[in-house]
RNA sequence: GUGGGCGUAGCUCAGCUGGUAGAGCUCCGGGUUGUGGUCCCGGCGGUCGCGGGUUCGAAUCCCGUCGCUCACCCCA
């Protein structure tokens, strides 16, 4: 035997045990969405790396070492999408879709890469559903995709938090983030050193810090929710009551961060104990400034992802994998015949399936319990049985049983 | 990139302080059976991740390496 060749790190096959669970995830979120009126868009698996590095954030970690690029061999630098949203807005832009009329609702199922050490639910190939809604700032739009995700995890058996935030406008959040890093130095000699390294790099970060000391300084911080213009807390307030008025609890959370650059506005994430360290299922939030960046019209945009293999863990999705057939051809020595009963079985629209494996008779009686076949039919020496009587029509007989 | 845990049949694992491998499940066959779910018997299946070292002898000890996994960073 040669060498094995296994999946590449941080990819996995999708065993018939696991596809079935995933059917229903995504069977409920095609319904889910549908239902909205949302359509289904696919963009290709592989795009210019210069719409994530412009669109993601050459300053986020996705840009810095996560993507998969490549050159093409026309010099041209390609990138496994890492995700989502900036893929559908080029595609947005590319097919004049602010045309349409507005908001344009579309959903998205696929998978995505990025070169991460991989852990518990966390993978270099994963899938993720995502919903994105173009061309409308109305408030009623972030609830109404706030509450389709919840209602998809709900609806799948997940126990979640929803953890909800304001991220500002762009000139907001700079403001913002000056203050809070000039806090931060004022109280430096008080911060942990980790926290004390990324002042710069990440000042959001210390908000998460375990340290005691860095987290009683933190209790007095500036928080970026208490600095929202009228218009984005007006905004803010809207979406809130409204999610209210929907039932779905939810915390609000100014430490919120996401990798991602073009946040702005609404943010929001769904969280389970159920995944490890890797505790986010799903979320997303506005970015009302990414469209124009890519090279479009000045376009609100929101969306969220979510993704399949954290809901499967999160939601203890379970499901039965095979079918029963409705018809088992068992036969010795009589193939053809086997066949051409197997084929007008399916050609009536049963389920069926004939003796493969090379089984002896008492074999494949076996087998056709272990799958539960409802009906057996024998076709051997002494004749044609189905269930145990001689028959004569089988097809028809199973039909009318 | 860094750290912890683990790598023995398709799967889950046993194998004490070293003497060149076992069980259960699955699969296939036989027996029992109302030609089929139980039960009984048998069979297929492993270069013990890989490479060195110690030893008369290593799955078992030592070193290295690769892989998996969990965690850090970050995220779906």
């Amino acid at each position: 035997m040669s060498a094995k060749i296994a999946a590449p790190r941080g990819t996995f096959d999708i065993l018939p045990e696991q596809s079935a669970q995933r059917a229903l995830v995504e069977h409920a979120a095609r319904e889910l969405l549908e239902a909205a009126g949302y359509a289904r868009i696919e963009t290709p698996a592989f795009e210019a790396t210069e719409l994530f590095s412009r669109g993601v954030g050459e300053a986020t970690d996705i840009v810095q070492k996560e993507m998969y690029s490549f050159d093409d061999g026309g010099g041209r630098s390609l990138t496994l999408r890492p995700e989502g949203t900036a893929p559908v807005c080029r595609a947005y832009v590319e097919h004049g879709m602010h045309k349409l009329p507005a908001p344009v609702k579309l959903y998205y199922l696929g998978p995505f890469f990025r070169a991460e050490r991989p852990q518990k639910g966390r993978y270099r190939e994963f899938w993720q559903v995502g919903a994105e809604v173009l061309g409308s700032d109305d408030p009623a739009v972030d609830a109404e995709l706030i509450v389709l995700l919840h209602d998809l995890l709900k609806r799948l058996g997940a126990t979640v938090r929803l953890r909800l935030s304001s991220l500002a406008n762009a000139q907001t959040r700079a403001a913002y983030r000056e203050e809070l890093a000039a806090y931060l130095r004022a109280n430096e000699h008080e911060l942990s050193e980790t926290v004390r390294s990324r002042i710069d790099l990440n000042p959001l970060r210390a908000f998460d810090s375990d340290d005691l000391r860095t987290q009683a300084v933190m209790a007095k911080a500036p928080r970026l929710i208490d600095r929202l213009d009228s218009e984005d807390a007006k905004h803010f307030a809207e979406v809130r009551s409204l999610l209210e008025l929907a039932g779905i609890p939810y915390e609000i959370d100014s430490t919120l961060v996401r990798g991602l650059d073009y946040y702005t506005r609404t943010l929001f994430e769904f969280t389970s104990d159920a995944l490890g360290a890797q505790s986010g299922v799903g979320g997303g939030g506005r970015y009302d400034g990414l469209v124009e960046l890519i090279g479009g019209p000045p376009t609100p945009g929101i969306g969220w992802a979510a993704g399949i293999e954290r809901i499967v863990l999160a939601a203890q999705v379970s499901a039965t994998r095979d079918v029963p057939p409705d018809l088992y051809v068992a036969h010795e020595g009589r193939r053809a015949d086997a066949f051409t009963l197997t084929l007008a079985a399916r050609t009536a629209g049963l389920r069926a399936q004939m003796e493969l494996g090379g089984r002896s008779l008492k074999g494949q009686l076996k087998h056709a319990e272990r799958i539960s076949a409802r009906h057996l039919a024998i076709l051997d020496a002494q004749g044609t049985r189905l269930d145990g009587k001689p028959a004569e029509d089988i097809v028809r007989q199973v039909l009318s049983a």
